[in-house]
DNA sequence: CCGATGACAGATTTCAATATCTGTCAGTCC
DNA sequence: GGACTGACAGATATTGAAATCTGTCATCGG
């Protein structure tokens, strides 16, 4: 990995090392060092763009779990599918997203997982948007008929934590098991059920 | 905690003093040697009763986790309450246990996180059990009409499922929190609901 | 005999010394 | 003058040696 010296040291190139960085050596060994090292400055040079290594954590897992809330917008902003069925597509595309995450870039997910034991800020936006995505989806469906909440965002919050095995990093372990879709389905079959008008 | 010496050594007495054990000092710090010495014996004598030290660990765990299993069935097997209604106490008072023993006796809590992260046996064995039951109110349910559920055992570990945030040992931290109440009731209904003939 | 013991080997934990890291800042260099 | 450096203090992590623990078993005492 030899020094780019001569390009300015941007945040953006910043979270681009450390991403890579921490992909490489995983959350509990990544060190500000390293990433310094591998942008070849010193390490008080990332602290003239971040304030602390936690600042840096929680910047590149913003960017990387904003990738994933993209995809999912798009599922929930789609136009003319009935509601139910547009929740259905949306709980599976998570848990999809979150499963491949865990399995494609275990390191980065570890990261995602240190910071909610932190109870990060960023994590808990996450958590929320994707609770406000869940909200609109649902929303849509009480407007249009074919879905029942006297609190729609409080039943947006319930389906989230009803499927907590299947998004909640706690749980990653048990995605690789061989009845976890089947499980998974029953799970939201039980919830949209209970959704329906 | 003078030694009681003439009395005979029984895995019953054993039991009784590995859970004061445990309960002082931790499952990390318990070791056989301080359940032997509360016993006043030495701890060759304690692997004449137990195999291993797993092995108590799961003994005791098995014990504290059949109390509640206890009280949980009476509610299963109570005659002449609808099954929508015993669905709801049911899973009230399994929170209800979970919360209370994860205040009241965190060490043996402890314990049985303990267990869970081993995978044993004992732990995947009170699972069954609390499906089992959940599989039977929903049965009485579906038997009397007040309950739809094409899949009767695949529907209980759903709600089972769903509710894990609720009864879940890795979500303990969170049993503190002033709204966990509102969520559970949210879930639960949420849940009920999509069960409802 | 039969339950109990305590010495033992190997595994695990503890602890303190050492090394590394985080975050700061006075000073350097372009 | 403003981006960068590198030395520094305090916090955190690593390491390896010593202590403790687990599980076994030959032996003891009733």
């Amino acid at each position: 990995m030899p020094p780019a010296a001569t390009e300015p040291l941007t945040p953006e190139r910043i979270l681009e090392t450390t991403e890579e960085v921490l992909r490489r050596y995983g959350p509990t060994k990544a060190t500000v060092v390293d990433v310094a090292r591998a942008l070849g400055v010193s390490h008080g040079s990332v602290y003239r763009h971040f304030p602390s290594k936690a600042a840096l954590r929680e910047a590149v897992t913003d960017r990387w779990l904003g990738r994933t809330v993209g995809r999912l917008e798009e599922i929930a902003a789609a136009p003319a599918q009935p509601a139910p069925a547009k929740l259905e597509a949306w709980l599976e595309a998570l848990f999809e997203a979150k499963r491949h995450k865990a399995g494609d870039d275990p390191e980065l997910f570890a990261t995602y997982g240190v910071l909610l034991a932190e109870n990060s800020g960023v994590v808990e936006a996450h958590l929320e948007q994707l609770v406000a995505q869940l909200g609109r989806i649902i929303g849509e469906g009480v407007a249009a008929g074919s879905l029942a909440a006297a609190d729609v965002p409080a039943a947006a919050r319930a389906v989230f934590d009803a499927t907590g095995r299947f998004h909640d990093p706690q749980y990653a372990a048990e995605w690789r098991s061989p009845t976890i879709v089947a499980e998974f389905e029953a799970v939201t079959a039980l919830v949209v059920r209970g959704l329906r008008a």
